[in-house]
DNA sequence: CTGAAAGCGCTTACAG
DNA sequence: CTGAAAGCGCTTACAG
């Protein structure tokens, strides 16, 4: 920039001026700068003029693991309403290390992004209120986190397994079991971050269960894929994609299965199985938008209480449910 | 800073040594600078230091689209090699539009990253060779761009196209098909993003079909569904999870599938479709890595002439070429 | 072991 | 319409 000033025989402020479009320039001085800019080369460094302006136009998201299909939908839905506001994202994976999630969003803490989109890990978030007060905008998707109540962008994963299990009922089913979380060593899925994801599909589950005045017992809600392949249920609800490829695996062996598969989560091909594999998908780009939204309103001025957003989810039902009952 | 250094009656530098950790600080006026920065709640600027240091530690990664799980592991592999060195990542998407690309690039450019990591488009990449001259490291993936020749991390389409094709001759298969591209209008394959793909697809299939002596007729190399279906073919190879989808559902009216099916790009759910679709499958996350390293290289010093790394694919048999080529 | 000055590339606030 | 000075937050190169 010294060096266009320096050819073009005008001050900095002048090409400065003429970089950024400003008024009042002679086209005679403006022609001058340009042609010095031209023969140059020269290309304007943004990150020195946003440490002057104070900001960055960046946003970090700190996903789970950004090769994932979820978490890159969540990271695309974050980039469509972040690219119309003229910023950039910086994006990184945690891979459910607390740790490397503490290391990566204060590196982009220290980059001094506008605002962090968090799929929060298990661990303890405290080391962002410093940052959070220091002016960083922050909201979490996917997950809430475990002390902090702040903004958040989740998956109506309550809604999810009520609208399933409803499903499977009005069916005829009514031993209804769920696949999820950790299923060895009895079925732990109280804690970890899959454990939040079970957590909100059994309150679900329970509720469209007990509306129904059905049982629901223990195991059912903890099942194994040995008791699933014993017949302990007629209709089972899977708690991830690769629950519900663990749950049509086990049941592969049979001849013909006899067990109705419901799974949170669309997947590939699902319509080409046979018999069908019911799914209640979600849409991740939605929540990466709503998570962008909430974002949005905190770097527009909005400094009220923490709020959320529920996206909602959509059954597509195909035939899984109709699986009789009666041949369990 | 200067609070910092202020409050703790030093020296800025002073206040800059203890912040790096480096030697020759006396653990007495340490202290004092440490009180200082815990008091005020200081946290360096990373930029500001960046913008000094000539350096930025980031590499932008230009994609398709960053929610397609192709291009998001793609960007993982990408992130597990910087952040090994330090480096943290700009993603965004092109969505296939030129100018995007070019707005995209430019504005990561502007921003002074170090290395770019760019699935090319179809629009022509001349603007980047004032960026390139200018030090930024760049490396191309999954493409090769139209006009330039530089690194590339790439798959291996011709073999996997190779690979299909003699797996399918191997079980008797003589009339075979290929499904890609634009299948409308006539089967244009030639240009467009996509049409790379199919360029080296088809590349590999007239390889293995020449190799095995068997014709290969225009109409075959450019199959649409409705031919498909007609049984102009007894196996088919996909050129996408797409097509791969197409092809079944086209053939999902039959009782009983009686055409081989293989797919170029592994599928969830694959191994539970019946009959079975054999798959070549990919690692995008391999060629995000092999496009970092290549990328690292030139960032160590490497200036030689640009080099191409080719990730292998591997042929997942699903029984589906032992659909007899007698049955269609 | 510690510090005062200059500068990275740009903009802001002011003056002419 | 144009410019000289100061400063964003840090580091480099030098001196004490």
């Amino acid at each position: 920039m010294k060096d266009v000033a320096y050819r073009a025989g005008v001050a900095l402020k002048t090409v400065s001026r003429v970089v950024n479009g400003e008024a009042g320039v002679t086209p005679e001085t403006a022609g001058k700068v340009l042609t010095a800019i031209g023969e140059l080369g020269y290309r304007r460094n943004e990150s020195a003029r946003l440490l002057r302006t104070g900001r960055t136009a960046t946003i970090g998201v700190v996903a789970d693991n950004c090769g994932d299909p979820e978490h890159a939908a969540l990271c695309r839905g974050v980039e469509e309403v972040a690219r119309e506001h003229g910023f950039l994202l910086f994006t990184g994976s945690t891979d459910n290390d607390p740790a490397r999630a503490e290391r990566l969003t204060l590196s982009f803490c220290a980059r001094r992004v506008d605002g962090l989109v968090i799929v929060p890990t298990q661990g303890d978030h405290s080391y962002l209120i410093s940052e959070i007060e220091a002016g960083i905008a922050t909201v979490f998707a996917l997950r809430r986190p475990a002390q902090l109540t702040a903004d958040a962008a989740l998956v109506d994963e309550r809604g999810a397994a009520r609208t399933a299990v409803q499903h499977l009922i009005s069916y005829g089913h009514k031993r209804i079991g769920y696949l999820g979380g950790s299923y060895e060593g009895g079925g732990n899925h109280g804690g970890g971050v899959a454990g939040y994801r079970t957590r909100q599909l059994l309150a679900g589950y329970a509720a469209a269960m007990a509306a129904a005045g059905l049982p629901a017992s223990e195991a059912w809600a903890a099942l194994t894929p040995r008791q699933l392949r014993d017949g302990a249920v007629t209709a089972v609800l899977c708690g991830s994609r690769e629950h519900t490829a663990l749950a049509l695996r086990t049941l592969a062996a049979e001849q013909a299965r006899r067990i109705a598969v419901v799974g949170f989560g669309d997947l590939d091909l699902a319509e080409f199985v046979t018999p069908g594999v019911t799914v209640v998908a979600y849409d991740s780009t939605a929540v990466g938008r709503a998570a962008a939204g909430l974002l949005r309103a905190r770097l527009d001025g909005y400094s009220g209480p923490p709020r959320e957003v529920v996206v909602p989810v959509r059954l597509i039902a195909r035939g899984s449910a109709e699986i009789s009952p009666a041949l369990a």
